[in-house]
DNA sequence: GCGGACTGCTTACCT
DNA sequence: ACAGGTAAGCAGTCCGCG
């Protein structure tokens, strides 16, 4: 496969060899190759194209088509299809075409085309309403553009709605807001992601004859299903099995000299010198590409032996040998390329006076896309809250690449101890070959997971792959909200109109500035309790959501009937007689998560790489599933709809307390609870079959045993407990000990705590347990108060300045003191920085761990917070800590 | 002028 | 630019205190 894709050179034609003034090689017959190879731009897809996954899309404004990007994956190329449709852009508006003639700004505009009569169902008023569509020859007609767009001049040419004849009493303009190629995309029906083939010219998808058996096997296992539902989990079974390319990809990283060690170069001013690029590809090439400099030393680090450098007496040329990478890789792979490398280069090819069309880059506002290939920018996808949390279980808590590679591959960046502008070439190259070998490698772990994450991500969605990497949850999940509204012939409401007809919350929220009621955590039983097993709903919300029929429009529907199908608790009701969209789109997802791909991606019999894509698309499937409530609660997500989350909440508290209910009236003593959860002390076999029949039975939903833990320990608090598995394994849940923002000096002695409580059995192991626990407690107060830790930063806490010093005006909590003599101290501080601090004696009590002394250290603070760390497990375990360092009942009260 | 009771702000966590 | 609920620590305010 490496070699194929390296063969077919076919495309090569004009364009006259350039000029390269390389030396040190020697290259490998590949890169030889990749030298020598001509580009032809753009790699227009031959009449009949072999087997191509679709990768990305947009909108050539030359050419005024949409542009599909094909990958084929023998080859490893990119091919560009572009629309031979005539589909045109368009949006929808409720002024009938004889208004809209009156409208000369309208007709008379240079993008517009042409009106047409359409019928959409209109999911609002529940029926069928004509409306007119208006046909443009460029999207940006329609909007996008700062002034005098379509969409705005309906709105500003009648201002009083008393000018027009319209049923409504408002002016109405839809969907003309959704990117070009997205709605190309959904009025075609195509999938992202998916392969498809070019035949006679035409884009065709691909018959999936191979995964035919899969999917009738997954449809087989839904015997409860509706036909409707069976249709559904069978569409997304289709996007889900079938299987990924190789992805044939880059990673680049540059370099750049600045004269202040310290200041990162600004991208859009590309002031300085590109020193130096380095290109890590999945074939195995790398490469460090080096500007030759005055007065640098060669230096005499090693290199891996397969490294190429290569030096280049100009940066000019150094950059066109960049260029001619990103000019053909289908994949290219950054960590904040977009702001940063991309970016940069771009700029500086255009400073040092390259022509718009050899420059391989479409710098936009926010993100940098290639004009070839796909962009994929790992800082972006990996800050992704989503991504973070429940794609990676939040192993890296700082995006940032040595963070991520740390956590992710055990791949750290190389510390440097100078500035880029004093390092030798050598160790200029090292520096500058980790940082993409750590980016490449990111993409690599696991089969390639990340890769065919977004590839899932992208087929779910219906979004490029380039966006979907960039952008949050909720554009996902609105994208393939819009996907079957037009392939249901509906008309995507506006977020104004469903707000106006149902915005309204009933429910009073515990934390003040909360729109609604959220959910219950259950008081716990403080103490130790052995053999606890915990049980909780798979995807509550999202079952609750499913079997309650919730979504925009089944909420406050228009049907009179339907008003006595009450949720439970609040006076909001339910339709009973249209399935809503989102109910069974989300519901579909729910049950092929739980019943299909969680099972599989446990299963040990069956070989490494199905294990691999099974976790990768069940962890995709939780990351959507996961945010399907919230969006509707969530006023930046174009279906928000306050009462579908507000109900979906109050569900969630009926179900939790009925089955609390239950527990005690069949006597099991539930021990801790939270939203979907319940811990039950010691409960037999049988209790448990009945608690879970009972709820199929009256809840309709399925409630697992999650876990058994050996034993826990539970303090007064909610959502803090420490559990320890069967297999001494220990969940700790919200203790401060595992906050990252306490010293390391407290947090060591916590986890040796914890060791230690792994190793306890039974009751009995307890007493001698308590007693090591107590030393390590007392060893660590006494190491405080003699002053004994390794180094200042052991007492550092780490706190995350949420915003920019100067914001902070109603308080100035201690991070922020610190931050702001940071910044006295010339050290640029920014919203989003870790601040490390210590506590000092003198005020303001605080200071910046690079700016102390050991003297200075306020000790008793320490203890105190050592104190209140350990509390949160001593009470528990019978334990007190003044009593453990020493301090008399007397002593306590001087 | 100072401490206690209180509220509010901020961060980090849980589901 | 997914939600609400909880804990902790500190900042700031008010009030009483001969």
């Amino acid at each position: 496969m490496a070699q194929k894709h390296l063969e077919d050179f076919s495309l090569a034609q004009s364009e006259p060899k350039k000029e390269m003034k390389a030396e040190a090689l020697p290259l490998t017959k590949a890169a030889t190759r990749e030298k020598d190879k001509k580009r032809v731009f753009p790699p227009l897809a031959p009449e009949n194209l072999p087997p191509s996954y679709f990768v990305s899309a947009t909108y050539d404004g030359q050419k005024c088509k949409a542009l599909i990007k094909l990958y084929e994956p023998v080859s490893g190329k990119i091919y560009f299809w572009y629309d031979n449709t005539g589909h045109k852009p368009y949006c929808l508006t409720n002024l009938s075409q004889y208004e809209l003639e009156k409208l000369t700004r309208l007709t008379q505009h240079q993008g517009f085309d042409h009106f047409e009569i359409v019928e959409k169902f209109d999911p609002l008023v529940n029926r069928i309403v004509s409306i007119t569509k208006i046909v443009a020859r460029d999207p940006l007609a329609i909007g996008g553009r700062p002034r005098g767009c379509i969409r705005d001049i309906i709105p500003e040419d009648f201002p009083n709605v008393s000018d027009v004849q319209i049923a409504q009493e408002e002016i109405k303009v839809w969907e003309s807001k959704i990117k070009y190629y997205q709605c190309y995309i959904y009025d075609r029906n195509l999938l992202p992601g998916m392969i498809y083939g070019v035949k006679n010219g035409d884009l065709v998808p691909k018959d999936l004859k191979e995964i035919e058996e899969m999917v009738k096997q997954i449809k087989g296992i839904f015997k409860g299903a509706t036909a409707e539902e069976l249709q559904h989990i069978e569409q997304w079974a289709r996007l889900l099995e079938y299987p990924a390319p190789k992805f044939r990809r880059v990673a680049m990283d540059i370099e750049v000299c600045t004269p202040i060690a310290t200041r990162v170069p600004d991208p859009r001013e590309a002031t300085y010198e590109v020193v130096c690029v380095s290109l890590y590809d999945s074939d195995g090439q790398k490469r460090v590409l080096l500007l030759k400099r005055q007065n640098t030393r060669e230096g005499n680090e090693n290199l891996p032996a397969d490294v190429i450098i290569e030096k280049f007496d100009t940066e000019e040329n150094l950059i066109r040998a960049v260029f001619d990478v990103l000019w053909s890789y289908p994949f290219v792979i950054t960590f904040n390329g977009d702001d940063f490398d991309l970016r940069y280069l771009a700029h500086r090819a255009e400073n040092l006076g390259f022509r718009r069309n050899e420059i391989p880059i479409e710098v936009g506002k926010r993100v940098c896309l290639l004009k070839y290939g796909v962009h994929i920018d790992l800082y972006k996808f990996f800050f992704n809250r989503s991504i973070q949390i429940y794609a990676f279980n939040n192993r890296y808590r700082d995006v940032r690449l040595d963070d991520v590679g740390t956590a992710l591959i055990n791949m750290e960046k190389i510390r440097l101890e100078k500035g880029i502008g004093e390092l030798t070439y050598t160790e200029l190259a090292k520096y500058c070959f980790r940082d993409s070998e750590i980016t490449f490698k990111l993409t690599n772990f696991e089969h390639e997971l990340v890769m065919k994450l977004i590839l899932v991500l992208a087929r779910i969605s219906s979004m490029p792959m380039d966006d979907v990497s960039r952008q949050g949850v909720s554009r996902w999940i609105r994208n393939f909200m819009h996907r079957e509204h037009r392939k249901r012939n509906m008309l995507i409401p506006n977020a104004e109109d469903i707000i106006a007809k149902k915005g309204k919350t009933v429910t009073k929220a515990i934390i003040k500035g909360k729109k609604y009621k959220g959910a219950i955590v259950v008081e716990p039983v403080p103490g130790v309790h052995f053999n606890v097993a915990v049980m909780d709903f798979p995807s509550l919300y999202p079952s609750i959501m499913k079997v309650w029929n919730l979504g925009y429009e089944s909420i406050l529907c228009l049907h009179p009937e339907c008003r006595n199908n009450l949720v439970p608790d609040i006076p909001h009701w339910v339709c009973t007689r249209k399935r809503a969209l989102e109910s069974l789109l989300i519901g579909s997802l729910r049950d092929l998560r739980v019943q299909w791909y969680k099972p599989k991606s446990k299963d040990k019999t069956l070989p490494a790489e199905f294990v691999s894509w099974y976790n990768i698309t069940q962890g995709a499937l939780k990351v959507i599933l996961n945010a399907s409530y919230g969006v509707f609660g969530a006023d930046s997500f174009d279906l928000y709809c306050p009462p579908v989350a507000e109900a979906t909440a109050a569900i969630g508290r009926h179900s939790i307390t009925q089955i609390l209910n239950k527990a005690e009236q069949i006597e099991i003593q539930v021990l801790y609870g939270d939203t979907d959860s319940l811990f039950l002390k010691n409960p037999s076999r049988k209790q448990i079959e009945e608690l879970t029949h009972w709820t199929e039975k009256e809840l309709k939903m399925s409630l697992d045993v999650d876990k058994v833990y050996r034993y826990a320990v539970f303090s007064s608090r909610k959502k803090n407990y420490l559990g320890v598995l069967e297999d001494g394994s220990v969940d700790v849940k919200g203790l401060t000990g595992k906050k990252r923002h306490i010293p390391i000096f407290i947090k060591k002695a916590f986890d040796r705590m914890k060791e230690r409580l792994a190793r306890v059995k039974t009751p009995e192991d307890f007493e001698k347990a308590k007693k090591d626990i107590s030393e390590i407690v007392q060893g660590c107060y006494m190491r405080l108060k003699r002053r004994e830790w390794d180094s200042l930063s052991d007492l550092a806490f780490n706190v995350v300045l949420g915003e920019e010093p100067e914001r902070y005006t109603k308080t100035t909590p201690q991070h922020v003191k610190a931050a702001r003599i940071l910044k006295e101290n010339r050290v640029d501080v920014r919203a989003g920085d870790l601040i490390s601090f210590v506590k000092v004696i003198r005020e303001p009590h605080v200071k910046p761990v690079e700016l102390a002394t050991k003297n200075e250290i306020d000790v008793d603070k320490y203890i105190a917070h050592l104190h209140s760390t350990f509390d949160q497990v001593l009470d528990a375990l019978g334990l007190d800590f003044d009593e453990i360092i020493g301090l008399t009942k007397l002593e306590r009260f001087m």
